[in-house]
This record gives C-alpha cells, sequence and structure tokens, in this order.
DNA sequence: CACATAAGTGAGTTATCACTTACAAGTGAG
DNA sequence: CTCACTTGTAAGTGATAACTCACTTATGTG
C-alpha cells in the first residue's frame, strides 16, 4: 500500500476482489486459479483477500452465485413488458447478446457446470439454474417440453460460443449454427 | 519399480497412463490436474510420463480425444442397422446410458468444454465434435434444426447429469427434466 | 488528544507444481 | 557373450500453491 493510498471499506475490497477474480476464475476454474494474481488484480496483499473471504473455495462460491445472478438480471430486463412466447424469444435474444459480448462469463458458467463434482459448487449451480428456470416457466407460461427446448438450445449455444464455431466454414459448424438461430 | 516386476512396453505405458488421467483430469481439469497423482495411478514415476507424453497438456490433449473417440463409437453402435429419426432415437437413448454410467465421461467433456479458452484445446475439442456432428447428421439423414435440437438436448443432458438432478423433487428440475425425456 | 476498531501488509509456513538430469537395469539381436 | 536400445527411476530444479502470524497504520468517536 502507497503511503498516500486512500483506505476503502471492507464492503468496497470484496467487490474489488470478486469483480477480479471473475476473471481468474473463469480462465482457468476453482483448481487453476491463483489467489495471489486475484488479490494483485484487485489491489490488495493476498492475506488480506483471506481475511475478506475466508478460503479461495468461498470466494469461488460467491463468485459463481454472481455470475449466475447476472444472468437472471438479464432475462429480467429482457423479458419486462412481455409474456408467453414473445418473452421466451426476447430471453434468448438477450442471452445470445450477453453471452457474446462478455466471454468471461461464458467461460466462468462453463468452468462452473465443469465443477459440480464438487458438492458444494454443484449446490450453488442448483441453486443459481434453477432461479432462471424457475423465472423462465413464470414469465413464459410455456409448457415443460418449451422451456426444457429453450433451456437446451442456451446450452447448445454455450458450447458453440465456447468452440468459436459461429463464423466457422465448416459444413457441421454452418449446420448447427443454422440449426440452432432456427429456434 | 519392484524388483520382480516385468518390464511393459512404451505403447502399454501410454495406456495405462491415459487411462489413469481419464479420472484426474475429469475432476479437476487441465490446470488442476497433478502429473504426479496420474503418475502413481498408472504405475510409473513421474519422470517418464513425461517420458512419454512430453508434457502436461500433450497428455491432456490426447485424453480429450479419446474421450470424444469413445463417445462417437458409442453413437455409432446404437446407430448400427438403424436410419433416420430411429438411429436419432437410438443414439439419443445410448448417450442418456453412457453418461449415465460413466460420470467420469461427462466431468471429462465439461471440463474439455471449459478448457476452450485455450486454442490447443478448443482446436481438439472442435475436432471431435464436428466428427459427432458429421456422424449424426450422416447416419440420421436429419434436417440442421433437427440435428441441432438432437445436439442441443445433449448439452442439456450433460448439465441435468451433472447437477445431478434427475431425481430431484425440486419443481424446476422435475420439469426440465420431464421436458428434456420428451425429446 | 486518546483510544478502540477496522484496514492492510511483510515475511513466513509447508506442500506441491511441472519438468530435468544423470544414471541403472532389463531385453532382443547377432 | 556382448552391445545397442528401450524401459524405468532417484534425486533434484526453481517456482508457486494456499494460507497464517505478527505487526503497522489509518480513521471515526468521545
Amino acid at each position: 500500500m502507497s503511503p498516500t493510498a486512500q483506505r476503502q471499506t471492507a464492503e468496497e475490497r470484496r467487490e474489488a476482489v470478486l469483480e477480479a477474480s471473475r476473471k481468474e476464475f473463469a480462465e482457468h476454474g476453482l483448481h487453476g486459479a491463483s489467489t495471489d494474481v486475484i488479490a494483485r488484480a484487485a489491489g490488495i496483499s493476498q492475506p488480506y483477500l483471506f481475511r475478506l473471504f475466508g478460503s479461495k473455495k468461498e470466494l469461488y462460491l460467491e463468485s459463481v452465485r454472481r455470475c449466475f445472478d447476472r444472468t437472471l438480471e438479464t432475462f429480467r430486463t429482457a423479458a419486462a413488458g412481455s409474456a408467453g412466447h414473445e418473452a421466451l424469444r426476447a430471453i434468448g435474444l438477450a442471452y445470445g447478446e450477453l453471452i457474446e459480448s462478455d466471454r468471461v462469463l461464458l467461460q466462468a458458467q462453463l468452468q462452473a457446470y465443469a465443477g459440480c463434482d464438487d458438492p458444494d459448487v454443484r449446490e450453488v449451480v442448483r441453486r443459481g439454474f434453477g432461479r432462471l428456470v424457475d423465472y423462465v416457466e413464470a414469465v413464459s407460461g410455456a409448457s415443460p417440453a418449451d422451456v426444457s427446448a429453450f433451456f437446451a438450445t442456451g446450452m447448445l449455444y454455450n458450447v458453440i460460443a465456447a468452440m468459436e464455431i459461429e463464423n466457422s466454414d465448416e459444413p457441421w459448424a454452418r449446420l448447427l449454427c443454422e440449426g440452432c438461430r432456427g429456434h
């Protein structure tokens, strides 16, 4: 800490750490991420990170929660004012734009799914995903088959985006993207 | 190596290492896995692992290739003798059974998707996924929309299995699984 | 000004990381 | 038997991992 630096509240620092951890966890996952890198990026020392969050895993879980919160918020904003299948379509479009513009969020989600063999991670992912499903069902009033088809398309789109084949000219890639846009 | 142990060919050892690495990489991903743990599980010293594969990443890439090979083989076996939408249904069922019975394979796939921000991993995943799409399209003759809906359902099923909500009694979980079974 | 409390870090802990070097021993061919 | 080749490891490299301890310094309040 430089001598002229102003102190911040613990809450402000927590925010800074969570923001910094987004990228690191998205790129390397829970096990691969470095608390030292995160602390540096947040502008604090590594010991202070542990004072604020207790452990690397606690920080990760909070980071995953934020990730789902962000997605739900996007859903809400997109669906505002519409209902039924119109809302479904609006949410789908907004989600596509979201992960197209924020690859960090996309990576973070994929890491969270991959991290699901850890019970604590799984629990957080379940809660986050559950809230998304609940919301989509409530706002659209669609049938179980339609709601699950909606999320299926979303999961495929995640993988398409991860593989970065949106603009590929390979036949299988074009087929997959074309078919996906149809939904 | 115990004094009575028989020597094996390098090829046999490579197989043993690849088999051992499956689990470790599936659980922890490329960055989180330990070459020491893998070598021990394969019954060799850690230095020899590096002689056989060059680097941790090379081993990982080979492991991911195997993962997709295994899935494609399952597809082929399932579709044998059928065609059209009948083949699609047979492959879907076989895939469901595959990841239900082999959680390691499921985890390995999710880790591979999450690892896609690394260009080398992405390239291997692209190739593997592409072969799956090519095969499914060829054997089923289905439309792009149907093929992509098929893979979308598969991706959702991956996440359902990862979250372990197949037998959950939460409403959103039942809705998602029910809708998914309908496809 | 004094004092409790909160913010923040330097220096260390032990363990493990990927990877290398140098060397030993089994094995098949001539 | 011998010699080239392959299989295999013991012992180490420096770097970095998560996390702790002892300590300092700023800040709001009476």
